[in-house]
DNA sequence: CGCTATTTTGAGATGGCTCAAGCTATGTGG
DNA sequence: CCACATAGCTTGAGCCATCTCAAAATAGCG
Protein backbone atom coordinates (compact mmCIF):
# COMPACT_ATOMS: atom_id res chain seq x y z
CA UNK A 1 0.00 0.00 0.00
CA UNK A 2 1.50 3.34 -1.17
CA UNK A 3 1.89 5.39 1.87
CA UNK A 4 2.30 8.93 0.36
CA UNK A 5 -0.63 8.40 -2.08
CA UNK A 6 -3.20 7.47 0.94
CA UNK A 7 -1.73 10.77 2.67
CA UNK A 8 -2.76 12.63 -0.80
CA UNK A 9 -6.33 10.79 -0.31
CA UNK A 10 -7.08 11.75 2.98
CA UNK A 11 -6.16 14.99 3.11
CA UNK A 12 -8.80 15.46 0.26
CA UNK A 13 -11.55 14.35 2.42
CA UNK A 14 -13.40 16.48 5.17
CA UNK A 15 -12.78 14.35 8.19
CA UNK A 16 -8.95 14.67 7.96
CA UNK A 17 -9.27 18.60 6.97
CA UNK A 18 -6.85 20.81 8.61
CA UNK A 19 -4.30 17.97 9.37
CA UNK A 20 -0.91 18.12 8.01
CA UNK A 21 0.88 15.76 5.75
CA UNK A 22 3.16 14.71 8.84
CA UNK A 23 -0.09 14.40 11.07
CA UNK A 24 -1.98 12.29 7.99
CA UNK A 25 0.70 9.57 8.27
CA UNK A 26 -0.35 7.80 11.03
CA UNK A 27 -3.87 7.50 9.92
CA UNK A 28 -2.25 6.30 6.25
CA UNK A 29 -0.39 3.46 7.83
CA UNK A 30 -2.98 2.39 9.55
CA UNK A 31 -5.89 2.16 7.45
CA UNK A 32 -7.02 -0.85 5.97
CA UNK A 33 -7.95 -1.53 2.37
CA UNK A 34 -11.27 -3.33 1.97
CA UNK A 35 -13.27 -3.82 -1.18
CA UNK A 36 -16.27 -5.48 -1.91
CA UNK A 37 -18.72 -6.48 -5.25
CA UNK A 38 -21.72 -4.51 -6.47
CA UNK A 39 -24.16 -6.31 -3.59
CA UNK A 40 -21.74 -6.58 -0.85
CA UNK A 41 -21.87 -5.16 2.46
CA UNK A 42 -19.33 -3.33 4.26
CA UNK A 43 -20.71 -4.19 7.42
CA UNK A 44 -24.39 -5.21 8.24
CA UNK A 45 -27.09 -4.01 10.55
CA UNK A 46 -27.04 -4.80 13.72
CA UNK A 47 -23.23 -6.22 14.18
CA UNK A 48 -20.71 -4.60 15.99
CA UNK A 49 -19.71 -1.02 14.92
CA UNK A 50 -15.91 -1.91 14.67
CA UNK A 51 -15.19 0.26 11.87
CA UNK A 52 -14.85 3.90 10.39
CA UNK A 53 -14.69 3.61 6.84
CA UNK A 54 -13.71 6.31 4.41
CA UNK A 55 -15.08 4.97 0.57
CA UNK A 56 -12.03 5.60 -2.25
CA UNK A 57 -13.81 4.30 -5.60
CA UNK A 58 -17.41 2.98 -6.24
CA UNK A 59 -20.89 4.09 -4.49
CA UNK A 60 -22.11 2.42 -1.44
CA UNK A 61 -25.71 2.54 -0.54
CA UNK A 62 -26.87 3.10 3.41
CA UNK A 63 -29.78 1.54 3.82
CA UNK A 64 -31.62 0.33 7.10
CA UNK A 65 -34.47 -2.39 7.47
CA UNK A 66 -37.33 -3.01 9.44
CA UNK A 67 -38.05 -6.34 11.40
CA UNK A 68 -40.59 -7.02 8.76
CA UNK A 69 -38.83 -6.56 5.75
CA UNK A 70 -39.04 -2.83 4.81
CA UNK A 71 -36.01 -1.00 3.37
CA UNK A 72 -35.61 2.54 4.08
CA UNK A 73 -32.56 3.71 1.58
CA UNK A 74 -30.87 6.61 3.80
CA UNK A 75 -28.04 7.86 1.22
CA UNK A 76 -25.78 6.99 -1.34
CA UNK A 77 -22.12 7.31 -0.51
CA UNK A 78 -19.59 8.65 -2.82
CA UNK A 79 -15.87 8.82 -2.64
CA UNK A 80 -13.96 10.64 0.30
CA UNK A 81 -17.13 10.44 2.40
CA UNK A 82 -16.97 8.69 5.26
CA UNK A 83 -19.48 5.95 6.55
CA UNK A 84 -19.91 3.55 9.59
CA UNK A 85 -19.45 6.53 11.62
CA UNK A 86 -20.97 5.09 14.93
CA UNK A 87 -17.80 2.82 15.26
CA UNK A 88 -16.30 6.50 16.84
CA UNK A 89 -18.68 5.71 19.85
CA UNK A 90 -17.71 3.04 22.36
CA UNK A 91 -20.19 0.25 22.35
CA UNK A 92 -22.53 0.59 19.83
CA UNK A 93 -23.97 -1.56 16.70
CA UNK A 94 -24.40 -0.54 13.49
CA UNK A 95 -28.19 0.62 12.62
CA UNK A 96 -27.86 0.25 9.10
CA UNK A 97 -25.92 -1.73 6.65
CA UNK A 98 -23.57 -0.47 4.02
CA UNK A 99 -23.53 -2.05 0.27
CA UNK A 100 -21.49 -1.55 -2.38
CA UNK A 101 -23.85 -0.69 -5.18
CA UNK A 102 -20.86 -0.95 -7.79
CA UNK A 103 -17.01 -2.08 -7.78
CA UNK A 104 -16.10 -0.54 -4.52
CA UNK A 105 -12.81 -0.31 -2.24
CA UNK A 106 -12.85 1.37 0.79
CA UNK A 107 -10.24 2.47 3.43
CA UNK A 108 -10.82 1.92 6.70
CA UNK A 109 -9.77 1.75 10.73
CA UNK A 110 -10.75 -0.32 13.38
CA UNK A 111 -12.24 1.61 16.24
CA UNK A 112 -9.57 1.54 18.84
CA UNK A 113 -7.31 2.51 16.08
CA UNK A 114 -9.26 5.08 14.85
CA UNK A 115 -11.03 6.54 17.85
CA UNK A 116 -6.80 7.05 19.63
CA UNK A 117 -5.68 8.53 16.44
CA UNK A 118 -8.35 10.96 16.03
CA UNK A 119 -8.29 11.92 19.98
CA UNK A 120 -4.15 12.97 19.30
CA UNK A 121 -6.10 15.82 16.85
CA UNK A 122 -8.95 17.74 18.24
CA UNK A 123 -9.66 19.23 14.69
CA UNK A 124 -10.51 15.74 13.39
CA UNK A 125 -13.39 15.68 16.67
CA UNK A 126 -14.36 18.97 14.93
CA UNK A 127 -14.49 17.89 11.80
CA UNK A 128 -16.57 14.66 12.52
CA UNK A 129 -19.28 16.64 14.28
CA UNK A 130 -19.45 18.73 11.44
CA UNK A 131 -20.04 15.94 9.46
CA UNK A 132 -22.65 14.30 11.82
CA UNK A 133 -24.29 17.90 11.85
CA UNK A 134 -24.73 17.70 8.07
CA UNK A 135 -26.13 14.29 8.76
CA UNK A 136 -28.49 15.58 11.21
CA UNK A 137 -29.49 18.57 8.76
CA UNK A 138 -29.92 16.45 6.00
CA UNK A 139 -32.40 13.66 7.69
CA UNK A 140 -34.36 16.50 9.45
CA UNK A 141 -35.11 17.55 5.84
CA UNK A 142 -36.12 14.57 4.43
CA UNK A 143 -38.52 13.61 7.77
CA UNK A 144 -40.20 16.70 6.74
CA UNK A 145 -40.43 16.32 3.67
CA UNK A 146 -42.32 13.12 3.65
CA UNK A 147 -44.28 14.47 6.70
CA UNK A 148 -45.55 16.99 4.95
CA UNK A 149 -44.97 16.57 0.96
CA UNK A 150 -46.83 14.36 -1.64
CA UNK A 151 -44.86 11.57 -3.44
CA UNK A 152 -43.96 13.28 -6.90
CA UNK A 153 -42.16 16.15 -5.42
CA UNK A 154 -40.26 13.79 -3.20
CA UNK A 155 -39.05 11.62 -5.85
CA UNK A 156 -38.52 14.72 -7.65
CA UNK A 157 -36.28 16.21 -4.87
CA UNK A 158 -34.21 13.08 -4.82
CA UNK A 159 -33.65 13.23 -8.26
CA UNK A 160 -32.40 16.53 -7.95
CA UNK A 161 -30.00 15.86 -5.59
CA UNK A 162 -28.65 12.59 -7.11
CA UNK A 163 -28.04 14.57 -10.19
CA UNK A 164 -25.83 17.16 -8.02
CA UNK A 165 -24.27 14.49 -6.03
CA UNK A 166 -23.26 11.63 -8.88
CA UNK A 167 -24.60 13.33 -12.34
CA UNK A 168 -22.39 13.14 -14.87
CA UNK A 169 -23.27 15.28 -18.10
CA UNK A 170 -23.93 13.53 -21.42
CA UNK A 171 -25.27 13.96 -24.12
CA UNK A 172 -28.44 12.64 -23.58
CA UNK A 173 -29.11 14.96 -20.36
CA UNK A 174 -28.03 14.73 -17.05
CA UNK A 175 -27.34 10.51 -16.52
CA UNK A 176 -27.03 9.61 -13.05
CA UNK A 177 -24.16 7.87 -12.20
CA UNK A 178 -25.73 5.29 -10.02
CA UNK A 179 -27.53 1.99 -10.73
CA UNK A 180 -30.78 3.17 -9.14
CA UNK A 181 -33.83 0.82 -9.41
CA UNK A 182 -37.53 2.30 -9.33
CA UNK A 183 -37.23 0.00 -6.02
CA UNK A 184 -34.13 1.83 -5.15
CA UNK A 185 -35.94 5.34 -5.59
CA UNK A 186 -39.11 4.01 -3.66
CA UNK A 187 -36.96 3.07 -0.68
CA UNK A 188 -35.38 6.83 -0.98
CA UNK A 189 -38.69 8.04 -1.00
CA UNK A 190 -41.56 6.24 1.18
CA UNK A 191 -43.63 4.65 -1.75
CA UNK A 192 -43.90 1.67 -3.67
CA UNK A 193 -41.95 0.97 -7.04
CA UNK A 194 -45.15 1.17 -8.75
CA UNK A 195 -45.79 4.41 -8.21
CA UNK A 196 -42.10 5.91 -9.18
CA UNK A 197 -42.35 3.98 -12.25
CA UNK A 198 -45.83 5.48 -13.07
CA UNK A 199 -44.11 8.76 -11.85
CA UNK A 200 -40.96 8.39 -14.52
CA UNK A 201 -43.27 7.81 -17.10
CA UNK A 202 -45.03 10.86 -16.85
CA UNK A 203 -42.28 13.02 -16.55
CA UNK A 204 -40.98 10.69 -19.46
CA UNK A 205 -43.75 12.07 -21.58
CA UNK A 206 -43.11 15.68 -20.48
CA UNK A 207 -39.61 15.46 -21.13
CA UNK A 208 -37.96 15.81 -17.95
CA UNK A 209 -36.49 12.74 -17.56
CA UNK A 210 -35.01 9.87 -19.57
CA UNK A 211 -34.84 6.20 -17.89
CA UNK A 212 -34.08 2.99 -18.27
CA UNK A 213 -33.23 -0.36 -16.32
CA UNK A 214 -31.87 0.70 -13.08
CA UNK A 215 -31.06 4.42 -15.43
CA UNK A 216 -32.09 7.58 -14.90
CA UNK A 217 -31.24 10.53 -16.78
CA UNK A 218 -32.09 14.24 -15.99
CA UNK A 219 -33.28 16.64 -18.96
CA UNK A 220 -34.40 19.32 -17.05
CA UNK A 221 -33.42 19.97 -13.70
CA UNK A 222 -35.41 23.00 -13.75
CA UNK A 223 -38.51 21.13 -14.29
CA UNK A 224 -37.95 18.68 -11.39
CA UNK A 225 -37.15 21.54 -9.50
CA UNK A 226 -40.28 23.00 -10.43
CA UNK A 227 -42.33 19.91 -9.67
CA UNK A 228 -40.23 19.34 -6.12
CA UNK A 229 -41.39 22.72 -5.04
CA UNK A 230 -44.43 23.32 -6.82
CA UNK A 231 -47.28 22.66 -4.06
CA UNK A 232 -50.20 22.44 -5.97
CA UNK A 233 -50.48 20.20 -8.87
CA UNK B 1 -25.75 33.05 39.78
CA UNK B 2 -24.58 30.41 42.18
CA UNK B 3 -21.41 28.74 40.74
CA UNK B 4 -21.55 25.36 42.50
CA UNK B 5 -25.31 25.15 41.75
CA UNK B 6 -24.51 25.62 38.17
CA UNK B 7 -21.22 22.96 38.55
CA UNK B 8 -24.07 20.56 40.01
CA UNK B 9 -25.89 20.78 37.18
CA UNK B 10 -23.40 20.49 34.40
CA UNK B 11 -21.84 17.22 36.26
CA UNK B 12 -25.19 15.87 35.26
CA UNK B 13 -25.35 16.60 31.76
CA UNK B 14 -24.09 14.17 28.92
CA UNK B 15 -22.13 16.72 26.79
CA UNK B 16 -19.86 16.99 30.50
CA UNK B 17 -19.77 13.65 31.34
CA UNK B 18 -16.33 12.69 32.54
CA UNK B 19 -15.13 16.24 33.92
CA UNK B 20 -14.23 17.29 37.49
CA UNK B 21 -15.64 19.83 39.38
CA UNK B 22 -12.52 21.99 38.59
CA UNK B 23 -12.57 21.17 35.33
CA UNK B 24 -16.60 22.56 34.88
CA UNK B 25 -16.33 25.90 36.81
CA UNK B 26 -15.00 27.86 33.71
CA UNK B 27 -18.24 26.07 31.96
CA UNK B 28 -20.11 27.07 34.93
CA UNK B 29 -18.85 31.06 34.92
CA UNK B 30 -19.73 31.51 31.99
CA UNK B 31 -23.04 30.36 31.26
CA UNK B 32 -25.73 33.08 30.46
CA UNK B 33 -29.15 31.97 32.00
CA UNK B 34 -32.18 32.32 29.50
CA UNK B 35 -35.76 31.71 30.59
CA UNK B 36 -38.85 31.90 28.24
CA UNK B 37 -42.54 31.85 28.74
CA UNK B 38 -44.33 29.37 27.30
CA UNK B 39 -44.64 30.18 23.38
CA UNK B 40 -41.50 31.93 23.69
CA UNK B 41 -38.64 31.14 21.52
CA UNK B 42 -34.98 30.61 22.92
CA UNK B 43 -33.81 30.78 18.91
CA UNK B 44 -35.62 30.92 15.56
CA UNK B 45 -35.21 28.65 12.54
CA UNK B 46 -33.02 31.02 10.11
CA UNK B 47 -30.83 33.05 12.42
CA UNK B 48 -27.37 32.54 13.02
CA UNK B 49 -26.41 29.64 15.12
CA UNK B 50 -24.96 31.59 18.11
CA UNK B 51 -25.40 29.65 21.14
CA UNK B 52 -25.77 26.27 22.84
CA UNK B 53 -28.25 25.48 25.46
CA UNK B 54 -28.87 23.52 28.00
CA UNK B 55 -32.49 23.12 29.33
CA UNK B 56 -32.70 23.63 33.10
CA UNK B 57 -36.22 23.58 33.81
CA UNK B 58 -39.45 23.04 31.85
CA UNK B 59 -39.92 21.67 28.57
CA UNK B 60 -39.00 23.03 24.65
CA UNK B 61 -40.28 21.82 21.42
CA UNK B 62 -37.90 21.74 18.17
CA UNK B 63 -40.07 22.44 15.09
CA UNK B 64 -38.98 22.79 11.77
CA UNK B 65 -41.26 25.09 9.34
CA UNK B 66 -41.10 24.60 5.61
CA UNK B 67 -41.54 28.07 3.61
CA UNK B 68 -45.00 27.21 2.84
CA UNK B 69 -46.03 27.05 6.80
CA UNK B 70 -46.64 23.53 7.73
CA UNK B 71 -44.69 22.08 10.44
CA UNK B 72 -43.17 18.74 11.86
CA UNK B 73 -42.18 18.93 15.51
CA UNK B 74 -38.72 17.21 15.80
CA UNK B 75 -38.67 16.33 19.72
CA UNK B 76 -39.35 17.33 22.94
CA UNK B 77 -36.23 18.75 25.04
CA UNK B 78 -36.18 17.99 28.65
CA UNK B 79 -34.27 18.76 31.83
CA UNK B 80 -30.39 18.47 31.10
CA UNK B 81 -30.71 17.96 27.37
CA UNK B 82 -28.96 20.27 24.88
CA UNK B 83 -30.72 21.97 22.21
CA UNK B 84 -29.38 24.55 19.88
CA UNK B 85 -26.00 22.14 18.77
CA UNK B 86 -25.55 23.87 15.19
CA UNK B 87 -23.63 26.93 17.26
CA UNK B 88 -21.23 24.45 17.78
CA UNK B 89 -20.15 24.84 14.50
CA UNK B 90 -18.62 27.80 12.44
CA UNK B 91 -21.15 30.02 10.75
CA UNK B 92 -24.20 27.82 10.61
CA UNK B 93 -27.70 28.97 10.80
CA UNK B 94 -30.52 27.42 12.85
CA UNK B 95 -32.68 25.26 11.19
CA UNK B 96 -35.31 24.42 13.42
CA UNK B 97 -36.59 26.95 16.00
CA UNK B 98 -36.81 25.99 20.25
CA UNK B 99 -40.15 27.16 22.05
CA UNK B 100 -41.44 26.46 25.65
CA UNK B 101 -43.98 24.66 25.64
CA UNK B 102 -43.60 25.73 29.98
CA UNK B 103 -42.19 27.72 31.76
CA UNK B 104 -38.44 27.14 31.26
CA UNK B 105 -34.87 28.17 31.78
CA UNK B 106 -32.19 27.36 30.38
CA UNK B 107 -28.44 27.67 30.57
CA UNK B 108 -26.85 28.72 27.26
CA UNK B 109 -23.12 29.95 26.32
CA UNK B 110 -22.50 32.16 23.00
CA UNK B 111 -20.56 30.20 20.29
CA UNK B 112 -17.29 31.72 20.70
CA UNK B 113 -16.80 30.64 24.41
CA UNK B 114 -18.31 27.76 24.40
CA UNK B 115 -16.22 26.24 21.02
CA UNK B 116 -12.99 27.89 22.89
CA UNK B 117 -13.47 25.63 25.83
CA UNK B 118 -14.71 23.11 24.75
CA UNK B 119 -11.53 22.49 23.08
CA UNK B 120 -9.79 22.07 26.32
CA UNK B 121 -11.46 19.27 27.15
CA UNK B 122 -11.58 16.93 24.25
CA UNK B 123 -13.72 14.72 26.28
CA UNK B 124 -16.54 17.00 25.45
CA UNK B 125 -16.47 17.17 21.90
CA UNK B 126 -16.37 12.67 22.45
CA UNK B 127 -19.73 13.74 24.18
CA UNK B 128 -20.70 16.00 21.60
CA UNK B 129 -20.29 13.28 19.39
CA UNK B 130 -22.27 10.91 21.12
CA UNK B 131 -24.92 13.48 21.10
CA UNK B 132 -25.49 14.06 17.63
CA UNK B 133 -24.94 10.74 17.14
CA UNK B 134 -27.87 9.40 19.06
CA UNK B 135 -30.06 12.08 17.02
CA UNK B 136 -28.63 10.44 13.84
CA UNK B 137 -30.23 7.28 15.45
CA UNK B 138 -33.19 8.69 16.35
CA UNK B 139 -33.79 10.60 13.21
CA UNK B 140 -33.44 7.34 10.84
CA UNK B 141 -35.53 5.48 13.17
CA UNK B 142 -38.16 8.25 12.32
CA UNK B 143 -37.53 8.65 8.77
CA UNK B 144 -38.25 4.67 8.57
CA UNK B 145 -41.49 4.83 10.68
CA UNK B 146 -42.79 7.37 8.26
CA UNK B 147 -42.04 5.85 5.32
CA UNK B 148 -43.66 1.97 6.30
CA UNK B 149 -45.58 2.30 9.07
CA UNK B 150 -49.36 3.58 8.67
CA UNK B 151 -50.64 6.63 11.22
CA UNK B 152 -52.08 4.73 13.76
CA UNK B 153 -48.89 2.87 14.62
CA UNK B 154 -46.81 6.05 14.42
CA UNK B 155 -48.49 8.33 16.95
CA UNK B 156 -48.60 4.79 19.22
CA UNK B 157 -45.21 4.99 18.75
CA UNK B 158 -44.63 8.44 19.37
CA UNK B 159 -46.96 8.46 22.96
CA UNK B 160 -44.97 5.39 24.11
CA UNK B 161 -41.65 7.67 23.60
CA UNK B 162 -43.56 10.87 25.21
CA UNK B 163 -44.52 8.19 27.83
CA UNK B 164 -41.42 7.45 28.45
CA UNK B 165 -39.41 10.83 28.35
CA UNK B 166 -42.10 12.65 30.15
CA UNK B 167 -44.55 10.25 31.71
CA UNK B 168 -45.77 11.30 35.01
CA UNK B 169 -47.05 8.02 37.17
CA UNK B 170 -50.84 8.95 38.40
CA UNK B 171 -53.92 6.94 39.39
CA UNK B 172 -55.42 8.07 36.14
CA UNK B 173 -52.59 6.30 34.32
CA UNK B 174 -49.39 7.67 32.91
CA UNK B 175 -49.68 11.27 32.52
CA UNK B 176 -47.61 13.05 29.49
CA UNK B 177 -46.43 15.27 31.46
CA UNK B 178 -46.29 18.13 28.50
CA UNK B 179 -49.00 20.29 27.09
CA UNK B 180 -49.44 18.05 23.98
CA UNK B 181 -52.28 19.22 21.42
CA UNK B 182 -53.64 16.89 18.79
CA UNK B 183 -51.83 19.44 16.49
CA UNK B 184 -48.66 18.62 18.25
CA UNK B 185 -48.96 14.66 17.89
CA UNK B 186 -49.72 15.26 13.76
CA UNK B 187 -46.85 17.26 13.23
CA UNK B 188 -44.54 14.72 14.99
CA UNK B 189 -45.92 12.02 13.15
CA UNK B 190 -46.38 13.29 9.88
CA UNK B 191 -50.48 13.45 9.93
CA UNK B 192 -53.18 15.83 10.80
CA UNK B 193 -54.64 16.84 13.59
CA UNK B 194 -57.99 15.47 12.42
CA UNK B 195 -56.27 12.02 11.80
CA UNK B 196 -55.21 11.87 15.62
CA UNK B 197 -58.64 12.71 17.29
CA UNK B 198 -60.30 10.01 15.33
CA UNK B 199 -57.41 7.48 16.75
CA UNK B 200 -57.59 8.92 20.05
CA UNK B 201 -60.83 8.18 20.15
CA UNK B 202 -60.34 5.12 19.31
CA UNK B 203 -57.95 4.49 21.88
CA UNK B 204 -60.40 5.48 24.42
CA UNK B 205 -63.11 2.97 23.24
CA UNK B 206 -60.38 0.35 23.50
CA UNK B 207 -59.12 1.72 27.48
CA UNK B 208 -55.56 2.35 26.18
CA UNK B 209 -55.99 6.24 26.50
CA UNK B 210 -57.62 9.02 28.32
CA UNK B 211 -57.43 12.25 26.12
CA UNK B 212 -58.23 15.74 27.44
CA UNK B 213 -57.43 19.42 26.26
CA UNK B 214 -53.97 19.02 25.29
CA UNK B 215 -53.22 16.52 27.65
CA UNK B 216 -53.15 12.69 27.41
CA UNK B 217 -52.87 9.86 29.54
CA UNK B 218 -51.39 6.68 28.39
CA UNK B 219 -53.67 3.49 30.14
CA UNK B 220 -51.67 0.99 29.07
CA UNK B 221 -48.25 1.05 27.48
CA UNK B 222 -48.37 -2.62 26.30
CA UNK B 223 -51.42 -2.29 24.28
CA UNK B 224 -50.08 0.87 22.60
CA UNK B 225 -46.85 -1.20 22.03
CA UNK B 226 -48.97 -3.55 20.13
CA UNK B 227 -50.36 -0.89 18.17
CA UNK B 228 -47.33 -0.06 17.34
CA UNK B 229 -45.98 -2.88 16.38
CA UNK B 230 -48.62 -4.81 15.09
CA UNK B 231 -48.13 -4.82 11.46
CA UNK B 232 -51.72 -5.92 10.26
CA UNK B 233 -55.41 -3.90 11.11
C1' DC C 1 -31.51 -18.17 -26.56
C1' DG C 2 -33.86 -19.10 -22.56
C1' DC C 3 -33.80 -17.36 -17.59
C1' DT C 4 -34.44 -13.95 -14.29
C1' DA C 5 -34.71 -9.47 -12.51
C1' DT C 6 -36.74 -5.32 -13.53
C1' DT C 7 -40.23 -2.55 -15.19
C1' DT C 8 -44.75 -1.37 -16.94
C1' DT C 9 -49.56 -1.22 -16.83
C1' DG C 10 -54.29 -2.05 -15.37
C1' DA C 11 -58.09 -2.30 -12.20
C1' DG C 12 -59.83 -1.89 -7.84
C1' DA C 13 -59.62 -0.82 -2.98
C1' DT C 14 -58.78 2.30 0.84
C1' DG C 15 -56.43 4.99 4.30
C1' DG C 16 -56.14 9.22 5.33
C1' DC C 17 -56.97 13.99 3.82
C1' DT C 18 -60.00 17.97 3.16
C1' DC C 19 -63.44 20.90 4.26
C1' DA C 20 -67.28 22.26 6.90
C1' DA C 21 -69.78 22.50 10.98
C1' DG C 22 -70.62 22.07 15.66
C1' DC C 23 -68.93 21.31 20.28
C1' DT C 24 -66.48 22.23 24.82
C1' DA C 25 -63.15 23.55 27.99
C1' DT C 26 -60.81 27.53 29.67
C1' DG C 27 -59.95 32.04 30.50
C1' DT C 28 -61.60 36.98 30.60
C1' DG C 29 -63.91 41.15 31.07
C1' DG C 30 -68.11 43.10 32.57
C1' DC D 1 -70.01 35.35 39.29
C1' DC D 2 -71.66 34.96 34.82
C1' DA D 3 -71.72 35.63 29.65
C1' DC D 4 -68.93 35.58 26.13
C1' DA D 5 -64.81 34.85 23.34
C1' DT D 6 -61.44 31.78 21.93
C1' DA D 7 -58.48 28.00 21.16
C1' DG D 8 -58.71 23.38 20.95
C1' DC D 9 -61.30 19.35 19.85
C1' DT D 10 -64.80 16.25 17.62
C1' DT D 11 -67.44 14.49 13.99
C1' DG D 12 -69.40 13.75 9.39
C1' DA D 13 -69.27 13.21 4.40
C1' DG D 14 -66.93 12.92 0.29
C1' DC D 15 -62.91 12.45 -2.29
C1' DC D 16 -58.58 11.18 -4.21
C1' DA D 17 -53.62 10.09 -4.04
C1' DT D 18 -51.55 6.22 -3.39
C1' DC D 19 -51.28 1.41 -2.39
C1' DT D 20 -52.22 -3.45 -3.61
C1' DC D 21 -52.35 -7.23 -6.34
C1' DA D 22 -52.04 -9.41 -10.74
C1' DA D 23 -50.23 -10.00 -15.10
C1' DA D 24 -47.75 -8.93 -19.06
C1' DA D 25 -43.73 -6.78 -21.28
C1' DT D 26 -38.88 -5.95 -21.45
C1' DA D 27 -34.03 -6.12 -20.94
C1' DG D 28 -29.79 -8.04 -19.60
C1' DC D 29 -27.09 -11.94 -18.62
C1' DG D 30 -25.08 -16.39 -18.64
Amino acid sequence: MDLLQNVRFLEQTSLFRGLSRDELKPFARTAECRQAEHGKTFFEQGTPADALYILRHGRVKIVQTTHDGLRALLRFVGPRELFGSAALLADQTYEVSAAAVTWTQSLCWRRDIITRLMSKHPVTMQNALGELSMRVRELRRRFQELATERVEQRVAQALVELGEQAGWKTDGGLLIDIPLSRQDLAEMTGTTLYTVSRILHGWHLRGLVQAGRQRVSILSSDGLLAVANHASA
